[in-house]
DNA sequence: GTTAGCACTCTCAGTGGGAGAGTGCTAACT
DNA sequence: AGTTAGCACTCTCCCACTGAGAGTGCTAAC
């Protein structure tokens, strides 16, 4: 009901029991998944006080909109609110451990030196290590220009073409032909269109195929440019696709044993790999603008299904940007239910991204 | 209670009713996913007979040891024997029709030309039509013999090394070093290397590792080694890496609705890519000879979990074998509860793995 | 060999009650 | 004014119970 909920006013200032009252009750909460009840406290960490005065504060706590309860006779639980002011202003600054630091550093170095393979890694060991969804995007060239483009007869009417494109990538693809054509004709167009569309992005293609072709659609060059233009696309995206892990994690956790159908859902999404409904396109594009990382709690989230979550976002990418090839950064991005551990998982959100861009730096920073 | 069952005598011969109405039940029971009761099937196929007829034949069926019910006053369920006799003997052989087969092709043309790129579409295509868990795996070579070694110094630390293997891949690989080395020594040491090691293999180099080497431990040349035998074994695995897809609808099929420990062990048998326990190793080995299709139903799965479910599984390798260099075939498999749709699975199975074939016989073929 | 009839068994959904857990309130205390 | 003990009240959770419904197995007649 958040109609009933007070207005936030972020000046607003907790009398310090108070506050320190709301930290306990979250960070038991975050341990337990059970609700926390006033004696529970008190006797768990010797506080001076009895349950009677507990629940007094705890009452002022929810009328000021930082806690509820399920039901009239069961513990608290924090709101969303509460989480908020506990990640803001309440928990303090963690770091991993140096020992996992250099655990998980070890197993980088082990790896091929591929950000595919970095970015597949850190999400297996942070997920692993956190018991969460973890989603790890790759930075990855806003678009593909053209470079040099061939065209390869595979028999008669099937070609495959491979286009290196200046972002440092070589695509192939195969390509029936609407008709058969000749091996010399077919080394001219590739020569012709290599020439005229160096530099060029997919939507520059795109405009040239309408205006060059004159018979209309079922030419060789028209089919070429159009597979052209699509293949450009299609591989700029597939350079950003993320690595997925955790959903045994994740759906051990609590929250999900008597929800099936939220499961369900939740395992659907990953398994399509649907990370834009997963990661809000709003804090991307912020990311893009240059935004650090996010901490998205609860009904902030515009997925439905995850508005009983939470997100944690650290973005990163190449610390040189090349002005000329603009870039998507890439994220390192932590689902877990509104009642994950917020220190820890922020904690490794910021140590993974850094280390990523530390290893991305490292390895092709050179070769520039 | 398996012990109850009477031996399987694959010779014994059903009456023809009998048959058939085994048949319907099992058909009917895969369509529905509640137990058949007599009535019904007498219902629905409007057969010539009373309820008390069929469920006298049913419970020979049952004595038999072809149906089974779970209570007494419940209708009747195929067994784990029931299910192998339809595959066998009752269900007639059935392709994909033309329609899906065209629409299919059509997706793979329109996929770069590559075999991982494939793998992955076959898994999630079939994984939509069918709602069951698709793994897909690609030929792999069985392992990688060194063709060229590189090694480049990205500070006096740290090496980048390089491997071309014989079986026209690159391997990349970083490596920290025990102590400082001039690039001079390690153009040696890469020259020296490149020429022992040509056309050796991970275990070979292991053997190298051990003769030659009198210092032990922490010279550079033993590093090298090291991690050059580490890459090959990691990279050959590596490249029979298999997709999975289809975890969702799985886990929306009802005999996971009410039983989330088994789902949950599910999740995380495929959220860790563990492909060993979801293939026996054992029909595997058996492709690798030569094998044809396999259905496994059952308790003839070595892996617990999956006890309850079926496994169907299809090879297929390039077309063109080498003998110089063994591969590991490919496979495409479908698992799903017992009750899955056998003859649309098996159909299924054996189009896409031929698809897959027909795809690298055409694009890799040809460089041969 | 087939069928109708009927008793029997088992599941499933819904109900009710008792125990337990915690709160909210009030009145007394410091 | 803040703190505390005491107590009534509420809600969940678990368990046992029940009746309806579904299907079978058996028997006796066709």
């Amino acid at each position: 009901m958040p109609s009933d909920m007070p207005p936030e006013r972020p000046t607003e200032r907790l009398p310090d029991r108070r506050a320190g009252i709301l930290q306990l009750v979250i960070q038991d909460y975050i341990e337990t998944a059970t609700p926390v009840a006033s004696r529970h406290v008190v006797e768990k960490y010797a506080l001076p006080a009895s349950p009677a005065t507990i629940r007094h504060e705890m009452h002022a706590l929810e009328e000021q909109g930082y806690l509820t309860h399920p039901h009239t006779s069961a513990g608290r639980i924090p709101s969303n609110r509460g989480y908020r002011h506990f990640v803001q202003s309440l928990m303090g600054h963690a770091e991993l451990g140096m020992a996992e630091q250099a655990s998980v550093r070890h197993q980088f170095f082990q790896a091929a030196p591929a950000v595919d393979e970095w970015v597949e890694l850190a999400a297996n060991v942070l997920a692993r290590s956190l018991g969460l969804l973890v989603i790890v995007a790759p930075p990855h060239p806003e678009r593909l220009r053209v470079r040099q483009l061939e065209l390869i007869a595979l028999n008669e009417l099937l070609v495959l073409m491979i286009v290196v494109v200046q972002e440092a990538r070589m695509i192939r693809q195969l390509m029936p032909l609407p008709q058969p054509v000749e091996v010399d004709e077919l080394a001219d167009l590739a020569a012709k269109l290599s020439g005229d569309l160096r530099g060029r992005s997919a939507r520059d293609v795109r405009q040239a195929a309408q205006h060059s072709t004159d018979a209309p659609q079922h030419t060789v060059e028209a089919v070429v440019l159009e597979t052209l233009a699509q293949v450009l696309e299609r591989d700029a995206q597939r350079a950003g696709i993320p690595a997925i892990a955790g959903l045994g994690g994740m759906m051990a956790q609590p929250e999900f044993q008597h929800e099936p159908e939220r499961s369900l859902e939740l395992i659907e999404l990953v398994d399509q790999h649907a990370a834009q409904d997963l990661i809000p396109a709003a804090v991307i594009d912020d990311f893009t603008m240059g935004g650090a990382m996010h901490v998205l709690i609860g009904d902030d989230h515009p997925t439905e299904l995850l508005q009983e979550c939470s997100l944690v976002l650290a973005p990163y990418g190449s610390s040189i940007p090349d002005p000329a090839a603009p870039e998507i950064p890439g994220y390192v991005g932590i689902i877990g239910p509104t009642r994950m551990n917020y220190p820890r998982s922020i904690a490794a959100a910021r140590f993974y991204s850094q280390l990523l861009q530390e290893m991305i730096d490292a390895v092709y920073g050179v070769n520039r």
